[in-house]
DNA sequence: TTGCTCCTCACGTCACGTGAGGTGGC
DNA sequence: TTGCTCCTCACGTCACGTGAGGTGGC
């Protein structure tokens, strides 16, 4: 019967000496017997048991659970529960690692929007970022109370060109516009923005957010604290108590 | 200008205490100022900057590379680097841990497979699942060798039914048998089995392998080491250098 | 005798968790 | 005065890596 040195035994496994001696100390490898210079030495059936135990290694498992496993008196129970238990962290660690990733891709992205790039910048992406659900549900919105307004206008139309009753687009402005400032009120008191220079969250005054020019994302704005006149970046007024969670 | 405690902050942002204080200690985060007793005092900056940095952390970077990036003169240049980096390394990472599944997967099928279970085994499996490359091209050389044969034998049956070519089923007879025994020679070569018992790798007679009962992976062998008669299953046999990769 | 391998401590890793024992601040 | 919060050590985690200083075995 062969006997293997820990240097062999870690060569023909593809691990590192202090490994195989680690085995031994954790009790899941313990040599076969000890030379009398109290060299370990390895049979051939520890030879095979540091392989299964390289295996499943490989497969994720702690030295822990290898140990419960190589120990137990069943332990076919043991390793079909042990690998249902690693099923599951995989799945979630994957899970976790590409929720991750798609962080990093928006992240990525909203930085090239950025101008003048500071550490607090980070901070206004971090918050937009969380915010986006809410401010979504809150566009979500101003469109539903939008969509009556323009049915009526192309219906008013359609009849004024059809019918000649012309008085109905009249009659449409007098309720269009109104209800019109009204959906506006309402939407700039559910959103605020953010300054790009101070970081500061502002709500800026209806007749200055009503007429300033803007883009999808941002509006033209002058910050109350620091007096930057700019392009802010929209976000959901409600999010300040969210940022808990 | 308000002041926060560690246990606020710590609140506010959704970790433990003794997590604001280990990124004062890494000097990432340290207070703006100190109480008489000795007590950390946050200011406003302090707690975006603490945003910033579980942002950051839950993105999966390292507190070191966090560290880097808030002292750097040009953190634009330094985040860039660091998503490209962070998006590798959990792509590398997800792929790993992919691979991992595949195995578990796959071993639990094994599994499901092995009448008398021991840790054993799993070493049984471990070995064929890494060897399962290799005996895949052992039988793709086998079906190549036996493509010419099947197809000379349907050519000639058509031709004996069409034209009442017989003797060609004759002379395909005279060619097909040596040629058959030499494939399984040249097959039985290239192939061992592990005896389920006592898991030693072996290679069986040829007469004894040709004429055993099989199934697609597996023939009803007797072992030469400990006399076990059952079914083993089947592994190439260039697998034993193969061990060390 | 000379290399090479192996031996045993023992500290370091990473981002905190978890007490212990003491004290500030309302 | 009483709770509650916060303070500073300092050890523990996980699977080894990395020396240091010494010795076995060919």
């Amino acid at each position: 019967m062969s006997k293997y040195t820990t240097g062999e035994v870690a060569k023909l496994c593809g691990v590192t000496v202090r490994t195989v001696q680690y085995y031994d100390n954790r009790g899941i490898l313990v040599p076969a017997e000890l030379s009398e210079g109290g060299r370990r030495l390895y049979s051939e059936d520890d030879l095979k048991r540091m392989r299964v135990i390289c295996f499943l290694r490989d497969l994720g498992f702690s030295i822990d659970a290898i140990s419960r496993l190589l120990s137990d008196d069943d332990p076919a129970a043991v390793i079909d529960l042990l690998i249902d238990q690693q099923t599951q962290a995989l799945r979630s660690e994957i899970g976790e690692r590409q929720e991750q990733l798609d962080k990093l891709t928006a992240l990525r992205k909203e930085l090239k929007g950025v101008e003048t790039f500071s550490v607090e910048s980070i901070g206004d992406i971090a918050y937009t970022m969380n915010n986006r659900k809410a401010l979504r549900k809150i566009h979500m919105k101003l469109l539903l109370v939008a969509l009556p307004l323009g049915i009526l206008q192309w219906g008013s139309i359609a009849l004024g060109i059809v019918k000649g009753w012309w008085w109905l687009v009249a009659a449409w402005a007098v309720v269009a516009i109104p209800y019109a400032i009204w959906a506006s009120k309402y939407y700039f008191d559910h959103v605020n923005y953010i300054c790009p220079k101070c970081h500061k969250v502002f709500k800026p005054a209806f007749k200055q957010a009503f007429w300033a020019s803007h883009t999808p994302n941002t509006r033209k704005l002058t910050c109350p604290d620091c007096g930057h006149h700019g392009y802010c970046v929209e976000v959901a007024a409600e999010a300040e108590a969210k940022a808990d969670a």
